[in-house]
DNA sequence: TATTGTTATACTCTATAACTATA
DNA sequence: TATAGTTATAGAGTATAACAATA
């Protein structure tokens, strides 16, 4: 790869057969993951703030004061991992671990002063590259993407 | 974590706010990746045959005689990642490396007899549990999402 | 006994660097 | 000198198990 920005990377080489992928809904999901991810790391310049990272911190600042094992679930991450997570930005001064006197054993995350500044900057650079990441559809068309993409994330009603 | 089928991993938990999460493209195609990746692991059965394997089958398969930094580069991959990839197959008599005549150096990768049959069967359990991925969606729904799926995929048209 | 959170440990995946053999 | 492929090594990221404190 000659080429690390997003720019250069390129989805499909005309020149080769990709066989039944491009035809399959789960490869295209996967595709767009990477091209996701690839403008998130050059919209956000600091590659240690991952999507996951970044989730972390927009769901501790619209639910303050939840315990380590509800963001385990919420993310989807073991308990050691929400651990790691939660001491990424503990050490970068956005997050604090505050006593629960409910219940000792557990500890309500929150957003510091800086956290609630950092998550402010981020969301407006994210939500900035999202706009970047579908600025070839109009807007009845993102619209419908979404909502298509909204009930295959839910999956079917059983 | 309670139920590791994908039937049992819920997208979004109604009792917590996701902030702007679910407004986001980017978080939506995640989302559906992660689906995608957690039923084709039920369909395929096997945990060791990742969607990446997968695909370097249907590529070898589509493309017999390629060199493997060729591979590499459609798969986006390192060199050293590729030839444990090929290891991979290698090992279940699936994929074998021939000697290049022209170019002693490289090794054109092909099917073997077994590895032809192993990617036979794949492209069909694959291409079954993909429709099922989908199966909340009118057949125009579907082609819909594709098509707007290829254009974010490929970028804009710069 | 069960649960919250941390630490210890291991596994997978991927990358870069160093190496061999060719070109 | 440069390239194809392998091996050595290291760094993320994640998981399970064991542990301490508390319920």
């Amino acid at each position: 790869m000659t080429d690390k920005q997003s720019k250069g990377i390129r989805m499909f080489d005309p020149a080769f057969d990709y066989g039944q992928l491009p035809s399959l809904t789960g490869f295209l999901f996967r595709k767009a993951s990477l091209r996701t991810f690839a403008i998130f790391g050059d919209a956000v310049g600091d590659r240690a703030i991952t999507p996951l990272r970044y989730s972390l911190l927009e769901v501790v600042g619209a639910n303050p004061g939840l315990q380590q094992v509800q963001l385990a679930g919420i993310l989807g991450l073991s308990k050691p991992a929400a651990t790691l997570a939660i001491d990424f930005w503990q050490t970068r001064d956005c997050l604090s671990r505050r006593p629960d006197a409910r219940d000792r054993r557990s500890r309500g995350i929150y957003l510091t002063e800086a956290g609630q500044a950092r998550l402010d900057d981020l969301r407006i650079i994210i939500a900035r590259q999202d706009a970047q990441l579908t600025e070839m559809l109009s807007e009845d068309e993102l619209a419908l993407l979404k909502s298509l993409m909204q009930r295959v994330i839910e999956g079917p009603v059983l």
